[in-house]
Parts: structure tokens; sequence; C-alpha cells
DNA sequence: GTCGCCTGCAAATACGTTTTCGCACACTAT
DNA sequence: ATAGTGTGCGAAAACGTATTTGCAGGCGAC
């Protein structure tokens, strides 16, 4: 029973042993064509026996396809920032892979570098995460006519396949959260609005602003999105004449610089001022005060998201294009304060979206 | 010259339209056969022409070849931590994907659940992060003769081919800044020694404290390497009838672990105690005080197992079948204190490890 | 001038699968 | 018996490239 030595048993070599041809053993194995069931089970016991391995590249050659997901980060096309340092995009790759592997497919990173750059590995279809507005990543993949999934949908349409946090309900439940903590002026503290997530915020805020009667008080952050353009965008509205009360920043880098700018002013969070932001990050729960944070779920994401482009792949559309998963609320130092009772009736809940 | 439809232009279409056989084709592009130039250049206009992509799983099918480096990291095989956690295995991928896609081949990420999974699609070479003891994986792979790169040497061997991080003159530095703030009794707060890194600092940090007479102060945290166990190893250690008045901990979550500890037994940090941890990260520089760190080149890490990687996939055996890293120490808050005047004479460098 | 050598290219084969097609054989209905 | 209908399987083509081998022709040397 030692393994035999440098004699790579491919499908030949099964169907020797088995006594019938490649074709019975392909056939066999992947249950294709007309076989009694005796058959079968014999092909497969003996390929089992000399522990046979397809080989994929040659699967892949007669079959059209390379087993090979792309996956790429859109907004860093432009080299502003880096993708590892936001713990979002790599729990999202981390699942995508587990998730790719258990379907047979292997995925591959995408530097956002030279989109052509790829051309030459086949891919068979590409998740593009936080597509900008008429992304040209996108329209290469689509003029190869690559399979596409994006996460977060892409700006000015929401045609396409797509996953995407509910950022709508997630908005509107933490400007509630932060309103029921007695904020009465609200800030948002944006990224630019190039992504679908920037601009789902901002078009929630606007609303929630129009319905509690608050004037809307907006400011957007350089496109580095570090800790430092988040500061300079802080010091700026609470330099205004009536400056905000609560702040509410789109990232958690940003809401960080919030927090360093409200220090440097002297205004004590939670006592004088609140801080929110979205995405949890190691950073935020050890900031001083902790951040509290619109959690988003990167792992259900990112799976979604291939379970998606496999079925495009293999040709089960999948019945749902589009995917809304929930974000809930982490409560932290940055709005400890007492809750005050509420004005209105309306209970504390965002659609989608709950408070952990 | 519109884009020809539907027509793939493979290196048939190539010779028609230069007037050529196939095999004249690929030796032109290859440079491989015996042609006049002149047949080379009109071959590669012709192609350039045509836009002419040779298909990668031909290619790889005919070749031998998949094209495809994997990526593990070792030491979750236990299933204890997740890598998105560590900034330092992110960017370390980031920078590998990159170099990968320079070099023509696709980095595909492996996540550590079964090592048969990735039997499936044919690797050329893996790069194997951390490898712990007697490591699985690296049997698996060695017995599959995929050529391994570790990042971190397989303890136990120094044999193999490598890329490393300074660990050893890395430790030394950060002791020696520690002590030239007037740290005494110095504890180190380690990971278990089941990866070089943690091997090569408690080894670093016995001999140190021999050499400078100190008794060493040692914990070790449990397996799941959190904020918890670097929390309650510290505990542990200030409890002691002579506790440290420093603690180097061989990972900044270990680290923030300890400045939470210091923090429940009503220690002021870095007044009363010194915190410095092994590896930068978001977190450490929010932390509270913010933590001095020994920063790692996770970079230059990626960059250069990948290098040797595909040195040993295309054959030019790498001359240096290792390469050490230097590290860097960022001091911040959590030892910030006046230094004092050496009492040996004793420059504080540690060899290949810069203060910045 | 004949032999051998070198040059420039093409035909053929190999890589390991999947898939299409067709061939026997057996069985049923006439 | 004969035609018709399935059934179980194998031969062969296809996937797109790299490489090995073979085949002409030109040239120099004797």
């Amino acid at each position: 029973m030692l393994p035999a030595m440098k004699q790579p048993v491919g499908i030949k070599q099964v169907a020797e042993a088995a006594g019938v041809s490649i074709t019975t053993v392909s056939h066999a194995l992947n249950g294709k064509g007309r076989l009694t069931d005796a058959t079968r089970q014999h092909v497969r016991q003996v390929a089992e026996r000399l522990g046979y391995r397809p080989n994929a590249t040659a699967r892949n050659l007669a079959g059209g396809r390379t087993g090979l997901i792309g996956l790429a980060v859109s907004q860093t096309l432009e080299g502003r920032f880096a993708v590892s340092d936001f713990a979002y995009y790599s729990q999202l790759m981390s699942t995508a892979t587990a998730a790719a592997m258990d379907r047979g497919y292997a995925l591959v990173l995408a530097s956002g570098t030279d989109p052509s750059a790829w051309r030459n590995i086949g891919l068979d279809g590409m998740i593009v995460v936080d597509p900008v507005r008429a992304d040209p990543l996108v329209r290469e993949l689509r003029s190869q006519r690559i399979p596409i999934v994006t996460t977060g949908r892409i700006p000015d349409t929401d045609k396409g396949h797509w996953v995407d946090n509910d950022h709508r309900a997630g908005t509107r439940a933490i400007l509630d959260h932060l309103a029921a903590r007695g904020a009465e002026r609200i800030a948002l503290l944006a990224s630019p609005p190039v992504t679908s997530y920037a601009i789902d915020a901002g078009d929630s805020y606007e609303q929630w602003c129009a319905e509690h009667g608050q004037e809307p008080l907006l400011a957007v952050a350089r496109d580095d999105l570090t800790e430092g353009s988040g500061f300079e965008a802080t010091v700026g509205l609470l330099r205004r004449r009536r400056p905000p009360d609560a702040v509410y920043a789109t990232l958690d880098r940003l809401a960080l610089g919030a927090l360093l700018a409200a220090q440097a002013k002297g205004l004590s969070v939670p006592r004088e001022l609140l801080v929110a932001g979205c995405t949890d990050s190691e950073a935020g729960k050890w900031a001083h005060p902790s951040l509290t944070a619109l959690a988003l779920d990167p792992e259900e994401i990112g799976r979604a998201a291939l379970a998606m482009v496999v079925g495009l792949i293999e040709g089960t559309d999948p019945s749902p294009a589009n995917v809304l998963v929930a974000t809930r609320i982490l409560p932290r130092g940055s709005t400890r304060r007492r809750v005050l009772a509420r004005k209105t009736a309306a209970p504390a809940r965002g659609a989608g979206a709950s408070v952990a």
C-alpha cells in the first residue's frame, strides 16, 4: 500500500486499472454519461484507491474556465490609502477566501494597480469591493465579459449584481441613537461621495434631518480617509457659529480624528460632544473614550458576494441579484450618556438594523 | 480598427495573419527557437496589432505549471485567532499580491482549514507564514514537492528557505530602550513558544537578562493571543512579590492587555510601569497611553518571500536562502520618560535594529 | 562536385481533461 | 424474423499552447 513513487496518477491510469476507457472514468466521476451504477461505483473506488486527483489545469483548459475568482478593492485605484489599514477589507477577504475554497475555486487578490494586469490570468469572475462612479475597473471587466459582483452598489445605478450593507437603515439607527442621548445638532462627517456607502449615508442623513427638523451640518473629509482628515474636518465643524453637539463619521478613522479634534478643542467626549463612527475596529475599541460604532458585517458580505459570483459563473443565475446585510450598533464610551425619554412615540428601531 | 467581435485571437490567428506557423509564433514571442530577427519582429508586431493574449491555462497545461502561488498563515491552523485581526498579516499579503502580479503570478489565499483542500488547485509554490514546530502544512507541501518559503523560521531548524524579521536584535534593542528609561525589572510577556518569533524573543530576553544581571520574569500568555490573555498574564506578573517595573510583550494585543491590567491595578503608565509591544498597530497608536512598539516590516517580508519563492519555482535557486529584515523602535507614550545616563558604555544600538 | 554542417522554419506530438458522437448489443413491438 | 428503441460504453475531437523533431536549402571545405 505504499504510494507509487514518481508516477502521477491521471485519468488514464485510473481507466487502465479499472479496465474501462477514460471517457467512462470521466463520466463516472462527474456523474455525466449513461452508466450503470455498478460501473460508476467501481470506477470511483479505483480512483479513490489510487488517490486520483484531477488536474485542475487540464480540466480548466477543456472546460474553458480557470477556477479563479478575483477580488479587487476599487476605491483604492487612486492609491490614496492602503486596504490593509481597514479591518473591514481584511475580514471580507478572509471569509471570501474560505468560501471560495469550499466551492472549488481559488480567490486571487488583485492589487489595485493596472486593471489590464490580470488580463493574463483568465478570471472566471470578479468581486469588486466598493466600486466608484462609472468604475473603470468594472468597465474593463464588462468588456471582457467577466461576471462581476460588487460589494456596495455602483453609484448612480442600482442595476447589476451586488451585496451591500444596509447603510440607509444603519445611518438612521445611529442618528436615532445619538438623538436619544440628547444630541440636538448632529453633524455628518462624511467621506467623499464616490462610493454607494458614502452616498447612502449622506442621503439618509439629509432625510433624517428633514424629518426631525434639524439643520444639516455636513463636512466632507479629504479623500485620504485618515485620522488627519477627520481631525481637520471636525475642527472646521467646531469652528462654526453654531457647532454640532454630536458627530457621526462614515468611517472609523474619521471618527478617531473627530475624537482628537474634540480633545484639541478641550471638549469632553461624551459629556459635551457625542461621537460615533461607521465600521467597528480595534483602534476604536482602544481609543479614549472607546468609540461607539455602527458595526458592519464584512464576513457575511464576503460570503454572500462569493456565493453570488459562483452562481453567475455556473449559470445558475442567482435568484436574488441583490443582498442587503443588516448592521448593528455597538454602544461604547463615546456616546455613554443617560438615554432621554423620547419626544415622539417612534420606537428606536431602524428597519434592518438591530441594537446589539 | 474596431476590435474583432466574438473572435478570440489565439496563437493560430496570429500565425495566419503573419503568414507563418504557430510554432514560429510561439518561438518568436518566447524568444526560443532559431529565427531571423526580421521574422521575430514581424510576428511580434502582428501579435501586438491583433491584441493577442496568450491563454494562461493552455500555457500552464503545456508548461506543467499553474502560475499560482499560495499563501497560508500556519499558526492559525489551530483556529485560535483570526488573521484579519493582525495588520501585520494583511500588509504582508497585500505586498505579496502586488509582487506576484508584477512577476506574472497570482497569489491565492489559503484559509487555514484543510491542508488537502488546495491539493486540487495545483500550486507552483507556497508561502507559509509563521510556521509552527514540525508544521503539518509544511510536511504536506513537502510531500507534494511544492517549493516552500516560510516567513519566520521553522522552529528547531534553521534549514530551508525563509525570510524573517530580526527579532533577536529587535528584542535586545527594545530591552535596552526600556532599561535606558529606568526599568530595572523588565518582564517578558510572551506568546507560547510555537513560532520562531516567540522563541527568538524568549532566547534573546534570557540572554539579555544574563548579561545585565537581571532575574528573568517570564509570563506566557494563553494561545488565543487576545487582549484578555495579555491582561491575565500581566495581572499574574504584578501579583508577584517583586513585580516588574516594565513589560515587553511579543505582540501588540498582549501589550494592550498589559495596559489594561496596569489600569485595573491603579498603576500609572509610564510613570510606574513601562509597557512596550512588538508589531505596530492602529490600536496601539490609539491606546492610552499610546503604545511604544518594535515595528516590523511586513511589506519587506512579503516582497522578499515572494521573490524567493519565484526564484525556487523558476529554477534560479536564490543565492541567499535566507533573508533577515531589520526592525525599528517607535517610541511612544507608554515609555515616555527621561532617558537615564547609562551605567555601562555600550551605545544604544542592537545590531540590525535602528531607532526611528 | 559531393559531403557534411548550419540555418530557418513547419509538422507533429504532448499536456490531461471534457464532451460529442457513434457503435454495438439487447430488448420490445410488429 | 424485422424494424425500431433504448442502453452502456468507447473512439476521437477539442481546448491553446510549448517543445521536439524533421525537412529543406545554402554554404564552405575537401
